[in-house]
This record gives C-alpha cells, sequence and structure tokens, in this order.
DNA sequence: CTGAAAGCGCTTACAG
DNA sequence: CTGAAAGCGCTTACAG
C-alpha cells in the first residue's frame, strides 16, 4: 500500500469512511473511544488528507478578504502588495477563490473603521491585513479570533496578534544597510549626512523611527564622527510639502548624503534647486514609478526594496494553506533588504516573487 | 452554468465525454468532422480543463530528472539549485512526482557523457539541466526533442534549443553592478582594480568573460581613466590555486579593488597576505558558506548573488505546468542580481525564492 | 452516533 | 471511431 487513504484508515479502524471524515475535521458526532482509535489508526499509518481529492468534491469557495490601504496608483506603495495578491488569486489553479476587497484611505482612520465592518459583514474565509491603524486594527482581529477566521499580516507585524502568517521586512536592519552603503560611498571627511522625513501627521511613524534609528546606530558604532541631522517634514496636505521642504533643501550643498526613510525621495529629487554640481548622494525606498524614473535618471542613487509584491503573493499561499489544510500555521516570513541601483533595476522591475 | 466542464462541451457537441477527452489531449480515434465540432465547442464555452480533477483521476507521477553538476557541499555552487528542486518537490501536495538524480563531476565531460545517458534510460517526463558542457548538452536536448521529453534550463541559457523554461541572470549586466558599486566606493584618484579569474582550464569560461566584459564596460563609459588589470589563475587542480595566486595577491596595495566574477573570492581572502591595513575593496559572487563567512567577517565588502535555490524551485513549477497542462512553454525568468552585504546578508540566507 | 450512497470533473480500460 | 461505466480520494446530505 503506496500513501494510506482515507478508506485505509477506515478499514484499520473498523469505521466508515464517513466516520474517518468526521474526526479528520474534527466535526463531532463521534463517540470518543472511536475517535480515540481513529486517531490512533491515522497516526500509526501517518495517514494525510489528500487536499486535492478534498477541494475537488467539497467544491468549496475559499473567500479571502483584503484590508488594505486604497491602491491609488503605481505611484503608490500599496498598490503593489494588492498586484501581488491579485496574481497569487489568479495563478492558483487548483482551489476555487473569491476577493473581497475592503480598501480604506490611508489617511482617514474613520474610513478604516468603516472599511473594516464592511469586509466583516461580508464574512471572509480568511483576511490579509496590514497594520497601518495599530490600535483600530488590533480591534479588527479580536473579532476575526471570535469568529475563528484565519488571518495573515503584512508589511509591519503584530506580534500579540493570533495572525497565521507575517511577512515583511526588518525594518531597523534596513536602516543600517542604507548608513552602510553610505559609509562605503562617503569619501573621509564628509559633509553631515540629512535624514528626511517626510510624513503625513495623520499615521504614527514607527516605520520611520526604526529606520532612522537603524541609520544611526550603524554610524555610531562604525564612524561615530559622521554628522547626521534630522529634518521633519510634517504634512496634512501633501499640496504644501514643496512648501515645506524647500528651505531644507535650499542649503543642499551642506550635505554629503541625503537619506530619505521612506517612499518620498521623489520628492526630495523635484524640490532640489535646478543646479547639477556637487549633488548629495540620495537613498530612499521603494520602487514606486516615480523613483523608478529617478534611479534611471541618476538622481536617486540607491533604493531599497522590500518586495510589496512578493509579500502580497505569500500572504495569499499562506492563508489558503491554513484554510485548506485546516491546521493552524503561525510563520514568519522575513523580506530581504533588496539594494537597487541603477544597473540591477531591470530584473527587479519585472515581476517576480 | 459557472465554468463549464468536460459535461458541458460533450452535451453541446452531441458526443460522450470519452470523444471530448480524446480531442482535448490529442490521442485520436476520432473523426476529423467531431473533432472540429468539439473543438469550436471547446472554443465557444471557453472550456479549460480542470487539473486537479485530472491528475486525481489519472494517479500520474511525474518523473523530474535533473542532470547536473555533483552538489559536492554547501560551499558549493551547485549545492543550491538542487536544494531549491528537492524544495519545490517536497511543497508539491497537488501531483504526484518522483526525482531522478543524475549528477555529474563538474570537472569531466565524459562523466557528463555517461550520466545523460544514464538519465534517458530512466525515461523521465521532464528534464532540468544546465549547460555547463554546452555541446554535449545539446546532443542530449535533441534526443529528449525526438522523444518528446519537456525540459527547462538553468544557470546559463541555450537560446537555440526548444527549451520550455530558462531562468537565470544577466551575467553582462551582473558586472556592469560590481564596477557601480566600486565606482561609487572609490576615491576620486583610485589605484588600479584586479580582477582575477581563477579558473578550471576543463570548462570553458562563458560566464566569466561576460562578467567581466560588463565590468570593464562600465568602466569605459563612466570613468574611462579608471585602471583595470586582469590575472587569470588557470588551474587543473585546486589545490595549486595557492601557489597560483600567491605572486598576485603579494602586491595586494598596489589596487583599490579586487573583482572576483565567479565564486572564488573566498580563495583571495585566505591568500592575501596576513596585514590588516589598506587592504583593497573585494567584491564577488555568490552566497556558498565560505563566502558568507568572509562577508560577515568584512572580508569581502559585496557578493553579487543569482538566487539559485530560486532558481531551482522555479525551474520545477514550470516544467510540472508544462506537463500536466499539457501545454507548450516558452518562459525566460531573468533573476535580478542582489546585491548582498554584511548588513542585509540575514534575510537572504533563509530559504526564500 | 454511524454507515451507505451519490457526486466532484476528469481518465481509463472495455465493448461494440 | 464512439460510448458507457468504473474509479481517483474525498465530502455531503440522508437514513437509521
Amino acid at each position: 500500500m503506496n500513501t494510506p487513504g482515507i478508506k485505509d484508515v477506515a478499514k484499520k479502524a473498523n469505521v466508515s469512511i464517513g466516520t474517518v471524515d468526521r474526526v479528520v475535521h474534527n466535526r463531532g458526532q463521534v463517540s470518543e473511544k472511536t475517535k480515540q482509535r481513529v486517531l490512533e489508526v491515522i497516526e500509526e499509518l501517518n495517514y494525510v488528507p489528500n487536499t486535492i481529492a478534498s477541494s475537488l468534491s467539497s467544491q468549496k469557495i475559499y473567500r479571502i478578504g483584503i484590508l488594505l490601504p486604497t491602491p491609488v496608483d503605481i505611484n503608490n506603495y500599496w498598490h503593489y502588495p494588492v498586484e501581488g495578491i491579485k496574481r497569487a488569486l489568479r495563478e492558483i489553479n487548483t482551489f476555487n477563490t473569491e476577493l473581497i476587497e475592503s480598501f480604506y484611505d490611508i489617511n482617514d482612520p474613520d474610513d478604516f473603521n468603516k472599511k473594516k465592518e464592511a469586509l466583516i459583514s461580508e464574512n471572509p474565509d480568511g483576511v490579509i491585513a496590514a497594520p497601518v491603524y495599530a490600535k483600530e486594527l488590533k480591534a479588527f482581529l479580536s473579532v476575526l479570533n471570535n469568529k475563528s477566521i484565519k488571518y495573515a499580516l503584512i508589511d509591519s507585524d503584530l506580534e500579540d496578534s493570533k495572525r497565521s502568517f507575517f511577512t515583511g521586512q526588518n525594518t531597523y536592519q534596513s536602516g543600517r544597510v542604507a548608513a552602510q552603503l553610505l559609509h562605503y560611498c562617503l569619501p573621509a571627511n564628509p559633509k553631515p549626512i540629512l535624514v528626511c522625513r517626510i510624513y503625513s501627521s495623520i499615521q504614527g511613524t514607527p516605520t520611520i523611527h526604526q529606520r532612522e534609528n537603524g541609520f544611526i546606530e550603524f554610524f555610531k558604532a562604525v564612524n561615530p564622527s559622521q554628522r547626521i541631522y534630522i529634518e521633519s517634514i510634517e504634512y496634512q496636505d501633501e499640496e504644501v510639502i514643496p512648501t515645506l521642504l524647500q528651505p531644507t533643501l535650499e542649503n543642499y550643498e551642506k550635505y554629503s548624503a541625503i537619506f530619505v526613510p521612506n517612499s518620498k525621495s521623489h520628492l526630495v529629487v523635484k524640490n532640489l534647486p535646478v543646479s547639477s554640481l556637487n549633488k548629495p548622494l540620495l537613498i530612499g525606498y521603494d520602487l514606486i514609478e516615480q523613483n523608478k524614473v529617478y534611479l534611471k535618471d541618476g538622481k536617486i542613487d540607491f533604493l531599497l526594496s522590500q518586495r510589496p509584491i512578493s509579500q502580497g503573493f505569500k500572504a495569499v499561499n499562506a492563508i489558503l494553506k491554513v484554510l485548506v489544510e485546516k491546521k493552524e500555521l503561525n510563520l514568519v516570513d522575513d523580506i530581504p533588504i533588496d539594494i537597487i541601483t541603477k544597473e540591477n533595476l531591470s530584473a527587479y522591475e519585472h515581476l517576480n516573487l
């Protein structure tokens, strides 16, 4: 007998396959002693249900809800995880799936709360979310816990949640990588480095903080004499960013390099005075369209990427695995900190995992 | 009617499902006019066979042969694609698969020829190979063509072959990336750069050549005054490498940087004089164990990686897709040129796609 | 609490 | 050349 099937278990335990199925999926209506006997045989035979037969038979449609910021366009970071999610769903022909989109305005916590209610009312089997509004999300997750709805987190983790899966990047470490690159590139006695934080006042800035910490700690350890200045450009309305940035960037010649700890480095390029020489090195995050254009132009030197497409893709696969195999998972997938330059951008641009 | 099944096609074409199946899989025994009628209905209904039902029903075991250099140990590049292949096979629970390993001594073309015969005699359904011995491999591939056995290529391409899939890195471009990194790191008037080619005289060196070309052309375009010296260490027996390297590395202080266009950069570290200061920057390829150790130590500055685990993984998925869906594929997957430093090594070390 | 039977969408002999 | 039937390993009512 090759790999044992439900029939083998049934025969050996002296029950019908219906009963075996009941204990395998824990849907009750089995006497305790029968259950124990079946469990023993399963153990003994090392029986593993054939998920493909199972899915063929049940004809179940797995409904995956996503609770993420609106993927505005290709210049918006959140466009990319959604792309990965859709791609994963498209490539899956093993199961029937259905996507429930619940997108919220990233600058509006009220909208988040509205959309989480909307999603709940759709009764998804599994959910993919990102902790943009951590506190509000936690409330949502405990609702999911109560309903035994499985969920995966992307981008940032909530370790005290019961997520089946998390994938994202070590933000502190990515700051160190940025610092290390600049340390390699800068001459022996460099001018100061500018850390330019451009962020909306509505969301918190834990990611920016952690990247910054990594950046600063690297220099503290490796080259303590390096001066690092921090400028915070806090905006409520994106339109005023140029005005807010101007006083800082006017003096760009004072700096040997500028580090932008989020996806906004294109805004620095856009608002730098037009003179061409002696520009500071510029290092930022994320392969959003506008950043890629400037990288190709040589106006941005390095971009660190966190494989957002891959994050979405992996989250779908993980949540589906949990749903199909009906077993718990508590997996963390650490995304590499990809260093992208003009010369290696090409292959990163194509969709890949 | 949701997605149409073979029954829907049969009914509409006034034939039995057996007949539909015959035309879908082209196994003849159908009159031309019946065939045409069925084909029309398939077109009309947009019928796509349900591969999972198909695989459940047929109980077919897909036999995948691999014809690759022996994966000696974790200090050997070829260890990693094989790891990816095995991992992919392990993760697949949708189909039954069987791996046929046919490993050859990378320094022995005769052994290659022996092992390719051995593999043929196993009658695999699909094959994964790498063009280490391009000429000899081509002969093998035409045998596969005759037998209608599908194959995927990894590492380097043979564009004129009928491979269903190729994945690998743009070697020329990776040389440019190495050059760009050094260009960023070196001071205004640097000392010369040493390109250190360490290679076995038995295999060809097309990969090394292309990386070198990319490297040199980058500097020609961006900084023509940069002097670049090339040293060729051609060995027949690995044991003599230290002796061959010594005269070159004795004078390491003459160089601002050393570029090793293959996975041998650890040998440079090992044979560098013990003095500690003023070491040239060192940039190499591949996250084999010994290189990773030196990267962590700060003795290697940059490693370029070509995701060998991922290459193996993807090749399995591609070849299986071709076999299961029984349709031709001619896909090229361009592997990103990952830049690895001490600070971002960690997440790359873990298995990921 | 338990079992027997039909069915998921295909493939595979077998009969004609 | 074509069709009817059994079966792949499960799940799902239904009956008892």
